[in-house]
DNA sequence: CGGTCTCTATATCGATTCGATAGGTCGACT
DNA sequence: AGTCGACCTATCGAATCGATATAGAGACCG
């Protein structure tokens, strides 16, 4: 659900479409990038619903320190802090509501499974989730990769064609890596833990 | 594109949408299973334009040697070859026509860039094509993953989230995979090529 | 015998998402 | 002077999903 990546984003700092599509792609979790056709609709149907509002296009829209960035970007950046509503079209700046703030959490912590791309974006904003809840959600995404293996194991029918079999070679390969990936995070989080109890 | 699988499936064997929609989902390449509100919309299209032609529901639909298959499954084989017509709604089984043949050639050898799962189909019959199509298809892929390499070293940015920067392991990890595995690919296919010049 | 469950099978609906495209402003390079 | 690319919002049609309706047949159960 693209709701995830744009309550996420806008949980740190308010932005505008344009602003806020880059950002989803530049983060990791292989291929988050969405397009305007899916954002603007996604945008307005969330103000509709009071997740988020449109906030005056204030000046200081751009916080991020532009530490090692383009010279271009380096001198966009200083256009945005010091010559306020200069480039393109007019701004439409959103931000979170406190009931769109609730809203993540739940989509967050929402116990059905998630596909690769959503259990992505869910790890990426898990840092405004509480220890446990972290722990829960890599768990539940645990067993579905377990299930999945199982699931593989009952059928292996051993493909005639060379192709299938590389393919489904690739997909334990992946499906291992994920595991091995989720017990770090979850041995770290588990540390964590006893670390700092609550 | 659902065209792929579609086609594909069907250049082994003629078959209705429920059976078309359950081998998709057996195939490997990672959650292939389409919903059905995909797939019969498409057989319409396809069978529009001229891809996919329905034929008379044939005695003898199902061809698979029943090897290792569930009880259930025998008996469902054994009526389907000596009881035609039974069990649930009336069949429509379609068949590939000479010119869904051809389009499914150029959708395999389609050169612009496919996304993961159109790739993972595009494996899984590329049995249908020539040795050197089958090399240059995993060339532009081990290409693109190359370029999603170069293009993750240009912005490391360490982000400060233990999450984000966890994200990107995997990410770097899986692409390793991925790479390692189509290099033997590419090197299995023109070792073939050697052996059995044309 | 009836009840109901699962499997087989086709089909459609609304909502979501995508890809392409079309606007429109501005500065930079040629 | 012209055009190129960045920024920025927006919409359209098509593709796809998930849920749901409909329905026949056998299986399981008391």
């Amino acid at each position: 659900m693209i709701d995830v990546a744009v309550l996420g984003l806008l949980k740190e700092q308010d932005l505008h479409g344009y602003e806020l599509r880059k950002r989803l792609g530049e983060l990791p979790g292989g291929r988050t990038a969405i397009s305007f056709g899916s954002l603007y609709p996604a945008l307005n149907r969330l103000e509709r619903t009071g997740m988020v509002k449109a906030v005056e296009a204030s000046t200081r829209t751009d916080r991020r320190v532009p530490s090692s960035a383009s010279l271009v970007g380096e001198l966009a950046a200083f256009r945005a802090r010091h010559l306020p509503a200069t480039g393109g079209r007019s701004k439409k700046v959103y931000g979170l509501t406190s009931s769109g703030e609730a809203h993540l959490v739940e989509l967050l912590t929402d116990p059905q499974p998630s596909d690769d791309r959503t259990f992505a974006l869910k790890v990426a904003f898990c840092r405004h989730l509480t220890p446990a809840q972290r722990l829960e959600l890599f768990e539940r995404r645990r067993a579905e990769l377990l299930a999945r293996v199982a699931e593989r194991r009952r059928g292996p029918e051993r493909s005639v064609d060379r192709y299938l079999r590389m393919l489904r070679e690739r997909d334990d390969a992946n499906l291992s890596t994920d595991l091995a990936w989720l017990d770090r995070l979850i041995a770290d989080e588990t540390q964590q833990m006893e670390k700092h109890p609550s």
